[in-house]
Formats: structure tokens, sequence, C-alpha cells
DNA sequence: AACCAGGGGCCGG
DNA sequence: CCGGCCCATGGT
């Protein structure tokens, strides 16, 4: 990975398996802004940062080279060699077509905390409206940077409650968000300790928390805890993989949940990575 | 195990 | 314009 900084903006000049557009929309995060074609604004780890992606370079801006390498590099998951996984994961077939369609998606390192509420909220609920709830509660509790406004922290969070939440339309979900963060200001779950435990445990303690199911326990796992052996599986992966893998027969979200961790171990997350998008993307029936 | 939880977009009529 | 259906689900 090249990259240098010069005025304050940082040019990555070596950009194998790396596509703004594709990683961004790919459902896994859900403050950005699409500014122009392969032009990203996203408000991430307490700033700002605007990307542009042309077929030589990205630039990050503003940003220092001290930011890309503490910060950005981890966030885009930049150290890690996407083409082994998906040399591993194009053994299938199948999956070697959706891993083309979607050949720059990254699976991003995100807030723990941020990540945990945003996927809460995301439950029975449409992208375009999950993202408007979180900019509802971005500009109610998060602190102002550059014109945006930043995701809470937990204590900020704290001075919410079930009406004023529900006007920043999260719906029957503000329930979900208070015990949540009851149980973060208690000590309940610690999250930042959950970086420590093993995958089966912090998906228990994740799961305590009411409106946390496999499904977004899975989500807040791969997303911001890097376990990439997970596989959250919703209705789209649900489809895409019948459609796949079953003749288009039904299958319960179980035998598809094992089916996947069999199949591909500790890819499954990348691998349910490329097949929602390729699922999202291509609009696959849903009979 | 069916049903319900806001809210809003989309679709057929 | 309006009803019905659906949505990166989980609780009851």
């Amino acid at each position: 990975m090249k990259y240098f900084e010069e005025n304050n903006i940082v040019h990555l000049t070596e950009q194998d398996s790396f596509d703004i557009e594709q990683t961004l929309e790919c459902g896994q995060c859900f403050r950005f802004e699409k500014k122009d074609e392969k032009e990203y604004r996203i408000i991430a780890k307490g700033k700002v940062l605007n990307l542009k992606q042309t077929d030589d370079e990205t630039i990050l801006f503003p940003c220092t080279a001290e930011d890309f390498e503490n910060i950005w590099f981890d966030y885009f998951d930049l150290g890690r060699n996407y083409e082994h996984v998906k040399t591993i994961l194009s053994e299938d077939p199948e999956l070697k077509k959706a891993i083309a369609f979607g050949s720059g998606i990254r699976i991003l390192n995100q807030d723990p905390f941020e990540c945990l509420v945003s996927f809460i909220i995301s439950q029975n609920n449409r992208i375009p409206m999950i993202k408007k709830v979180i900019k509802n509660i971005s500009e109610r509790w998060g602190k102002e940077v550059g014109g945006e406004y930043l995701f809470p922290d937990i204590c900020s969070l704290e001075n919410s409650d079930g009406a004023s939440l529900m006007e920043c339309k999260t719906g029957f979900r503000h329930k979900y968000i208070t015990d949540c963060l009851e149980k973060l200001k208690r000590g309940d779950i610690k999250l930042e300790e959950l970086k420590q435990k093993d995958t089966e445990t912090a998906k228990r303690e994740l799961m305590s928390i009411k409106g946390v199911g496999t499904k977004v326990a899975d989500c807040v796992l791969l997303f911001s805890y890097g376990r990439s052996e997970v596989f959250p599986t919703d209705v789209w992966i649900k489809r895409v993989m019948e459609h796949i893998y079953f003749g288009d027969s039904d299958r319960t979200i179980g035998e598809i949940h094992s089916f996947a961790k069999e199949k591909w171990g500790k890819y499954a997350g990348f691998a349910q990575q490329y097949l929602f998008y390729y699922a999202r993307t291509l609009k696959i029936s849903k009979k």
C-alpha cells in the first residue's frame, strides 16, 4: 500500500482491492454521503473525511500522514491482503461471480458503540431511513465538527430518553437503545473489553441487550471487532443463498447460517459481504 | 408460533 | 390518491 502526503491531502497510489463506492455502499456503514461519482464524504473516528477515487489513486482530505497511519489505514482495513481472501473464496465458482462484482469491497473497522446502535436501528428498516435516523441522533447529541455532526459518545447519548429518541424517528426501537445505554452505563457490558474476549462470549454479551439478536450481534462483531468468522444472515442473504446453493427452495435462517459457517470458516464474513452487495445491486428476485 | 412494533417508500389500481 | 406490502429483526 503506497501513499504520500502533501498539503494535508493523502494520496493512495496503490489501491488493489479498494473501491470506495463498493466499500461504502455495501451496507456496512451509514455515515457517508455521495458527493459525486467516486467522490464521498464520511463521518467517522471523530472526523470528517473526504475521499475521491480515480483510476490512478485515491485522495483523502483533510488528512495528515499521521491520521492516515493511525486511523484510516486500520479503518479501511488496508493492512489486509484481500487478494488472498478472494483467491480462497473464489474456489467456489458461484461465489467467484459475486467477488468479481464487488472486488473492491473492504470490511471496515468501525467504532463499536456507533456500530451497535446503528444496527439496532437497522432492524426491519431500510438503508435510507437508517441513515436518516442516525443523522437525527448525531445532530441532536453529537459534537459538531466542520459543519457535520459526529455520532455521540455513550455519555452524550445518556441524555436521551424514549420520547427524544422517538423524535429522531427510531420508532419501536427506542426502548432497545435505552436498554443498550443502560447496560453500558451500569457496566454490564464493556465494549472495550469485548475486544479481548472470544467471539462466542462477545456475541452472548451483545445479545443480552434487548433488540440485539443473532443478526445484529454478528454485524457488530464483523464491522467493528474484525471477527471475520461470523456470517450475518438476513433476508437478502437468505434469498441469495437459497438461489445459489439450494435451487431456490426454502431454508431457515439457521440452516443458511450453519451451512455458510461450515463452508467458509474464518472467511465467512467476507463471503457474506460479497454476496450481500451482489444480491442487493442485482436485486435478486424475491420469488 | 403468529403477530406486532413506527415510519416511509414503492407499487398496482 | 390510496391501501397493501415490505424493510440488513427481535420480543412477546
